[in-house]
DNA sequence: ATTGACCCTGTATCTTGCTACAAGGTGTAT
DNA sequence: ATACACCTTGTAGCAAGATACAGGGTCAAT
């Protein structure tokens, strides 16, 4: 049985290749994220392709939505035997559900303000712009107190 | 011509009818999204009609997705006369690049998410879990070196 | 042996939109 | 006259996710 070199990273090396910054780390090992990794004599931490591997399960979290502490609940969760697979779909679930509410309130945004925007000509001045219309809303009574200041 | 007594608020006054906190009046102030108002005898703020008003413009504008720093910009390009149509209805528009951009990113998400929980059937032990998978992502040497901690 | 790039620690800073606190003053009702 | 709710100020804190800085130590190359 060859036994392989296991490649291991300083901060600053495994920042790179995981293409976060350097001081990320630190921060993910305070946040509890990473494990706190082996130091050698100097003091410096010594990373090792465990730790690459979980930045990327960080990393693909990230990007399917979940927060940092989400994440940290998920390797949690992924990391005990025990856990059902269950738990984990429920987890995603949850999220995902976050996800869909946040959309749904983006797109009502969005007909909102592209509806005024389609409203709007933009020619013109400022006078009975759909836009200011809107914001400016039903109660008015600025309209007497701006034109005529006692 | 009847004079009508145009109403006057203090801060916990105004901010029940603009339906915000108290503390968000002295906030928005600071920020220059209120004007200064006008004090009693005792140093009291003394809110008016056009507070209030602002303050429904800045709740709308909030509602369309705008940020206090938007809202501040809008206020004073709504607030000069000389204002051109056109130039709010480039700001409006930067706002839904925004946020149609946002939601991209999170139906990105919620479609790779949403797939992930499609395959997970629920069932079962972790073992095999597509989420979690897709999580660990292709470069696992994490399971041989759990497997055997020497 | 000196540069330059890295490492360590603790702490501060940023952004956004508030919210809370302390230490006092005021106003009104009983 | 005293309780209570409000007002004032300045300042601190929260969430989230980093990012930066100060003041030192280490290491490899020249």
């Amino acid at each position: 049985m060859k036994r392989e070199v296991t490649p291991t990273w300083t901060r600053a090396a495994l920042a790179k290749k995981a293409g976060v910054g350097p001081e990320t780390l630190r921060f993910y090992e305070q946040k509890g994220l990473l494990q706190t990794p082996r130091r050698n004599d100097s003091g410096y931490r010594i990373y090792k392709d465990e730790d690459l591997t979980r930045l990327r399960f960080i990393r693909r979290s990230q990007e399917l939505g979940f927060s940092l502490n989400d994440i940290k609940q998920l390797l949690q969760l992924t990391g005990n035997i025990r856990t059902s697979r269950q738990k984990v779909r429920t987890f995603a679930e949850a999220r995902l559900a976050l996800i869909r509410q946040k959309i749904r309130d983006l797109r009502a945004m969005e007909r909102a303000l592209g509806s005024l925007v389609t409203q709007c000509d933009g020619k013109g001045a400022l006078q009975g712009c759909p836009i200011v219309e809107f914001l400016g809303g039903e109660t008015l009574e600025t309209k007497e107190n701006t034109h005529c200041h006692e």
